[in-house]
Order: C-alpha cells, then sequence, then structure tokens
DNA sequence: ATAAATTGTTAGTCTTGCCTAACTATACTA
DNA sequence: TAGTATAGTTAGGCAAGACTAACAATTTAT
C-alpha cells in the first residue's frame, strides 16, 4: 500500500492530468510544495510501482491503475468532506484540512461506513462527483460562470476552486449550491 | 507540536507509567514493538522536550506536563472510539486500530465537535475515562474480576485489556459494560 | 562476592522524503 | 541558427525513526 505521502503525489497527479493529461515535473512540485528535484524522485518511483509512466524528460501520464488509485483516495476524501459537514456539523470552508488528513485512513470498514450512513452520494458539498468503490469518477459536464454573458439566470452546481478564502466570501454573498 | 510517533511513545509510557511511575526503556520498546536502542533514542528527545525525566540507567518518569499531554491524546483516541461506535455503527472491536490513526488528526475544531455531538461523554465504549480537555484523567476505582470469590454478583464497569480478540470473546459469552 | 543474566547505551547503517548545488536537455526567441 | 531561458536530472546531504552489533552497567543467583 502506498505512504501518505505517496498518496499525496497520486491525487496531485490526478488533478494535474485533468487539466491535460500530460504532467510536467514542475507541476507536481509546485501543486504539492516541493522542489522538482524531491518530485522527480517520488516520479521514478510511482513509475517502477506502475501508477504512472515515465521515461526521461518525456511528459508523464497516469496509468489506468493509477488514475483508480487516485480516485479510490479522492473517494476518501469527499465521502469525508460531506460527513464532516452533514454529520459532524462543520462548515464547507473548515473541512478540506481535515479531509486531507482523515483520507489516509487505512480501513475499508471506516469508509464503507461513512458511505452508508451518508446514503451513498453522489456528490461532495462543493457538487464535485464521488468516485465509485472502483475509483472511477464519473465527469459532470457544468459550463463555468465566465462562460456566460451578465443577466443570464443560471444555478451553482459545483465549484471548481474551493480555497477556504473563496468559501468565506461565497457565503457572504450567501451563495451555496443549488442557489439561482 | 509532537509528531505521530512521538504521540504514541507518550501514549505508551503513560499506561506503563500508571502500572508504576517507574517505567524501564525495556517496557516502553515492547510496548511500542521496537527495539531497545530506538526507544533509548526517542526517550531522549522526549526528555529535551520536557515530556519526561531521564537519567542514564535510570527510571524513567513522565513530567507533570507530559502525563496530560498524554493525556490529551488519550482523550482523542477514546472520543473517537465512541464516536465511531455510536454514530457509526461500527463494533466494539474494530474501533481501536481506527481510533488509533484519527488520534492523531491535526484539528480541535472537529475533536471538539465530536465531543459536543456525543454529549460530552465521561466514559468510553470499554468503561474506561475519558481526560478532559486539559488532558487530566478522573480514574475509577474498579475491583478487578480476578478478586471476586465464584458465586459473587458483580457488575462489569470497565475492561483493562480489550484487545480484538478478547472482545470478540466477550460477544460470544453476550457480555458487555453493565452485564451483571 | 563473584559469575551470569538482564537491561541500557553507543556507534553506525538503512529508508523515506525532503533539500541545495550543479549539470543537461529542451524550448523559445532574436 | 545561435543563445538564452526554462525544465528536468543527478549527486550528495540532512532529519526522523527504525535496525544490528558491540559494549557497559546493573541485577540476580550462586
Amino acid at each position: 500500500m502506498a505512504s501518505q505521502t505517496k498518496e499525496n503525489y497520486l491525487k496531485a497527479l490526478y488533478f494535474l492530468g485533468r487539466k491535460s493529461p500530460d504532467i510536467s515535473v514542475k507541476d507536481i512540485a509546485e501543486h504539492l510544495d516541493v522542489r522538482m528535484p524531491s518530485a522527480n524522485h517520488m516520479i521514478k518511483k510511482l513509475a517502477d510501482e506502475g501508477w504512472i509512466k515515465y521515461k526521461k524528460y518525456k511528459p508523464i501520464r497516469m496509468t489506468e491503475t493509477g488514475v483508480r488509485k487516485a480516485g479510490l483516495i479522492i473517494r476518501k476524501h469527499r465521502l469525508t468532506e460531506i460527513y464532516l459537514v452533514e454529520k459532524m456539523g462543520l462548515g464547507w470552508e473548515e473541512v478540506h484540512d481535515i479531509a486531507e488528513q482523515i483520507e489516509h485512513v487505512k480501513s475499508d470498514r471506516f469508509f464503507e461506513r461513512m458511505d452508508e450512513v451518508l446514503g451513498n452520494p453522489s456528490h461532495d458539498p462543493h457538487g464535485s462527483p464521488i468516485p465509485d468503490k472502483e475509483g472511477v469518477i464519473e465527469h459532470d459536464d457544468y459550463v463555468p460562470l465566465s462562460e456566460f454573458s451578465s443577466g443570464s439566470v443560471v444555478e451553482v452546481k459545483a465549484l471548481n476552486h474551493a480555497t477556504d478564502d473563496f468559501l468565506l466570501y461565497l457565503n457572504e454573498l450567501s451563495i451555496s449550491l443549488g442557489t439561482q
């Protein structure tokens, strides 16, 4: 099983790979706030373990198993976030950091119970889809707000960039998922 | 703040110190399943940080702040155990390992919410008292079952040795806290 | 009281995951 | 197309926390 550090690399690789499947060492390093040699070193290990494909000086891509592996971690993260909001009464803006820690808990039963208690949700509190038990994500196809002209009537379905500050800002504006 | 490893050493020191306040390197090593030099090395660091008092070849004792620090970790552990049993429907025998991981989560809010949702419980599912927010434990004074002669009528108030196997054994006998 | 057994310590090594410094390959731009 | 800027890589080091081997102190037993 992957260490917590490796799990964090896999998550980063997943998100970067979503923007464009060719991933650079530099972006990984930035995303995880480490230096390039650290990322470079870890990438070789992840490639050895079959999660990514890597050739010197060539862009990095995740393998199928890597994507699913990342999906499983993201699943745990998102289930945890929902749980913290819905069952423990924590705020939307404060759950991310906690979920970041709990997602690494080693216990299938724990997350299985979480999923059941929540009624097998399909989306997290930020509107992001939850990967299934195989790590497969069903991607929604929402249109960014920036694509609409001013005056259009739209519904908030999901957030792309859920920083704490941005969530607090939305709170101030009384904007949440479903707001028209 | 102490690393997870250090937190585990502090817990071990606490439990050993309860049996007898003079703690040996050997017992620490055994309790944590590491070799003596590893324990020895860590003990010096914990002493540097003021959690324990240590002089070469002399028995180890926790300091007051060390005891309270350990109390805070045990508090998180026990709150988590109760939570897992009462709110997530996990079995008595399966919560320990999960709590062992969650107790290290860095978030006061998280444990605060847990405590509130549980209604500020004073004892965990094994009957052990929960340290307060300062890490102070109110010790109960129960009499071990082995002290009673056969035929006595007693009530199970707490468990001393809550291994998974023992908990499953008690389940088979339909013995739980409160059983007469 | 001394030998033997146990416990504690020191020294040095390993792995993980990070770092800086220095070098190399690729990409951009004049 | 040369020449610089950017990205990627290699080499070597550090800290945490584990290990083994070897040695020292303390306890136990004769």
